[in-house]
Formats: structure tokens, sequence, C-alpha cells
DNA sequence: CTCGGATTTATGTCTATACATATTCGAGAC
DNA sequence: GTCTCGAATATGTATAGACATAAATCCGAG
């Protein structure tokens, strides 16, 4: 049992909430606190780190609300059960991604057209109107890295149909001029058809990764894009930890 | 002595931080806000909301802290860009995700041996130690939904060479006793080979959906799974919106 | 006109206090 | 015994004030 007393140590010159929060999110990554054990009340934590409440209140809440730790009035504070099914997952910025390994980055777009929304799902994104439908594929130097089919709602990007999009990506567009405000993403493997694979070069029938991502701002439907990743090309990663950096 | 009986509004139980977050929440997600737009300073919204400026702090900080505000001394805080790559996902616990659509679970194992550590991976995982091997299929009602072939660490988890994962999946008993700490899935696609075809009931070199996670207890591996899905049988949906719900 | 330092300002952290609220626990009623 | 009610307690929310810190801005010296 030893108290962290206060002595001549090299602290960090993080704030005091801060390192109240990293030593009890360390004292849950070590397995020295398992999910449902309690950790110290507030009123100890006050006494250990001779603070007052309202900073070791802090520091419990911003565990509370990342979901390491669950509060029970009159009870205290304990450590969750880490959720299987939560994680943050990395859906790159195809750009930003491909330059970062060094490659060329290069779009090229083979379809540009308006037309009409054709189904139910389409008709909620159009709102009436019509749709600019695009496809097009991202390379990482001479290789097709991705094929990528986009809608984009001209009620909600009525500029997007004058623009050149041999120029600039819809995607990095749509980011600067109608930035969305939610996000649904869809994620399921396919194999890729004839035209798909010829786009991508490879063989018809390869099993892909195919990601769907359907965005809104304001709750008006802005885009729908479908991106096809040839299988063993492409991991998505995702990780779980005390989130926070 | 009796509160104010707030009669001529009909407010919201909810806490007056809460409140003013959500509001600022809502005026982003309307457009109303849009990224790089200046939100009022602290003593507006103290004045705004008739309340101290730590209830104002604490509100923005937790939008900070959601990522959807940047704060900047001295100039004032700012709405953030939406991060194209950043999600949360779904990644289900299988027994919750097929009970909850009111079919029936049920695990059945078909390896379960201990084996060396095969390769540098399987090596790290094992520690020196031999490794739990288990292969088996989770059902829906009678139809495969997934194959899941599992090593799992003899080191973190030693009981587990005497437990009856015909009685208890693997994931489930794990959680149970041995619960991670840290998690990295790996989400790709790739052809079913004819073995894991037939154990899936679907025709060979059908597109899956391949999960790989490995979970760590104090940064000491745990385990590692890799479920197969038929690809058109399933998606994995992440969402992005203004986190918290 | 430029550079560098002083000033101003908004956020960052912290305190001491107060009262509200949910939940547990024990004492007394039945 | 068990049920109910009130006391105890830990968290939840909020305040007013204080000082720290970073950065934009202004201003004077060169």
């Amino acid at each position: 049992m030893n108290k962290p007393a206060p002595v001549a140590e090299a602290e960090a010159p993080t704030a005091l909430h801060q390192r109240i929060r990293t030593d009890i999110e360390a004292k849950i990554l070590s397995g020295e606190l398992g999910p449902g054990d309690r950790i110290p009340f507030e009123h100890e934590l006050t006494e250990q780190y001779g603070c007052s409440r309202m900073t070791v209140s802090k520091a419990i809440s911003a565990l509370a609300e990342a979901g390491l730790i669950e509060r029970r009035r009159r009870a205290g504070s304990f450590v969750a059960r880490p959720r299987v099914h939560s994680a943050v997952l990395d859906i790159p910025d195809l750009r930003a991604e491909i330059e970062g390994r060094g490659q060329a980055y290069r779009f090229e777009l083979s379809v540009c057209v308006q037309r009409a929304a054709d189904g139910p799902d389409e008709a909620e994104l159009a709102g009436g109107r019509t749709l600019l439908a695009l496809r097009g594929v991202h390379f990482a130097d001479a290789r097709p890295f991705s094929l990528e089919d986009r809608l984009i709602s001209l009620r909600a990007a009525p500029e997007a149909a004058r623009i050149d999009f041999t120029q600039i990506s819809p995607g990095a567009w749509l980011l600067e001029h109608i930035p969305w405000t939610e996000a649904e993403n869809r994620i399921s493997a396919l194999a890729a058809d004839t035209e798909a694979a010829r786009l991508l070069a490879i063989a018809p029938r390869t099993a892909c990764l195919a990601v769907e991502r359907r965005t809104w701002r304001a709750g008006v439907g802005v885009t729908r894009v479908r991106q096809l990743f040839p299988g063993e090309a492409y991991d998505l990663v995702a990780r779980f930890g005390p989130s926070r950096g």
C-alpha cells in the first residue's frame, strides 16, 4: 500500500484533473481495477490529491462520459465493463491515406450525369429533384485503389451541377462546400462484377470490401457514396482504447 | 422553501449545462453554425442563459471533447469540421444481436485443441506458452450466421483450458472472466474457402466480410478472433453524429 | 516599415460553498 | 417477519471569485 504522497516527483505540467483522470485510466487499463470494481469516492480522491471536490468530479465525470466508468448515486463510481461492440472506425480520407504512404493520388472520373431518382432510397435523397450520379476510380500511383459510385442531391447541393469533377474529387468538394452533420456507414463484402473488376484491374468475382456512406446536413440528405476496395488489398482498422489522445 | 415552479414553459428537467450543450449542438446539426464559425463567447452565453461562467464552460468543454468544437485561447470557440474518417462502429455481440431479432442463438463448437504458436503474431499472443485454438459456428435459428476462428492465450487465461466451450461461447466466457482493456478490429473482405463455405452453408468462393479482433489486458494479448460473415447477409453499421445519447 | 515587447482578452484551471437528488440502510410500525 | 419511512451519504449541479496562460493586437523604438 503505497500512498503516492505528492512528494518530489517529476510532475507532468498537466492539469490536475487530467492527471487524476489518467491515473484512474491507467489503473483500469493495467487491470488493477477490473469491471465492477469501485473506484475511490470523490472525498477520498479529494484528500489523496489535496484538491477540491470539483476537480475530482471533473476528472471522474470525463471518464464516465468516455464510458470507462459508471456512476451511481449514493453507491459510488464503478469501472464499466468494456462494450464489445463499440469501437472507433477509421474510414480514411483516401487522398490523405494514399499520399500518407508516399504514393501519388489521382481521381479519374468516368461517369457524370444528372438523372432522376430510382427507388425509395434515392427518392428520399433527391427530395423531388434530380440527382447527380458520378462514378470514378481513386488511384494510388498507377494502381486502382477504390471504385467510387456517388449520388449527390442537387437539392442539398445545387452548385454541384456546375463543378468540374475531373479537377477535384467529389468527396473533397462536398466536404469543403456542403459539410455534413450526420453520417451513416455500412460495411459489407461483395464480389466485384465484370465492370467493377475491369475498372479496378482485378479478376471478376474477387471479394471486395464495400463501404457505403450516406451523409446528411440538418436532416437533409446530401450524398450517398459506395466505395469498393479489393478485399486483400485493404483493411479498415478500428481501435478501442480509453479513447482520447 | 418551495420550488420556483417553472409553469410558464414546458421545461425539460435537464441540467442547464446540458441544455446549453444541446442548444449549440442543434445549431451545428441544423447547419445554422457551419465549420469554422465562431460560437458565442463564454461571457455572452453566461449572459444569455443567466448563469455562471463555470456552467457555460462545462457545456462547451464537453462539446470540445466530443470533437464538435475547437477552442482557441483569446480567439474563441469554433465549430470543428467533421472528420470523415472517424465513426463509431457497431460490432455486435452476436448473441444479443441474434436474439434481438427474435431468432434463437446457438454456438456449435467444431474444433478445440491446444497447440503451439505458429508465426510471429501468434507467438506474441502465446508469450512462450501454448494457445487454445477454437473453431465454431454461430447459428441464428437453424441458419449459420458466422464462422468463428479463435485463439486464446493460455498465459492470459490459463483457466480457459478447463472450460467446456460447448456450453458457453468463448467470447461470452472471456468477457466474463478476462475482460479486455484494449482491442483492435480489422475488417476486410475475402472469398470463403471450401471448408468455410461448407460450415456456413454457402457456395464456395462467396464474398464474405471478415472481422478480426485482437484484445489485450494490461498490454498482454488475450485472444485473437476471426469471424466470417456471408457478405450479402450482413452489414456492419457505423454512425457518426454528435455522439452521445 | 518592421520588429519586439506590452496589453488585452478569452479560455483553462481551481477553490470553497451550497443545495438538489437518488439510493441505500436501518429503525420503528404493523 | 416484512414493510414503510426517514436518515445518511455519494453524486449532480451550480455559483462567484481568483489566478494562470496563450494568443491576437496595439504601439513605440529602431
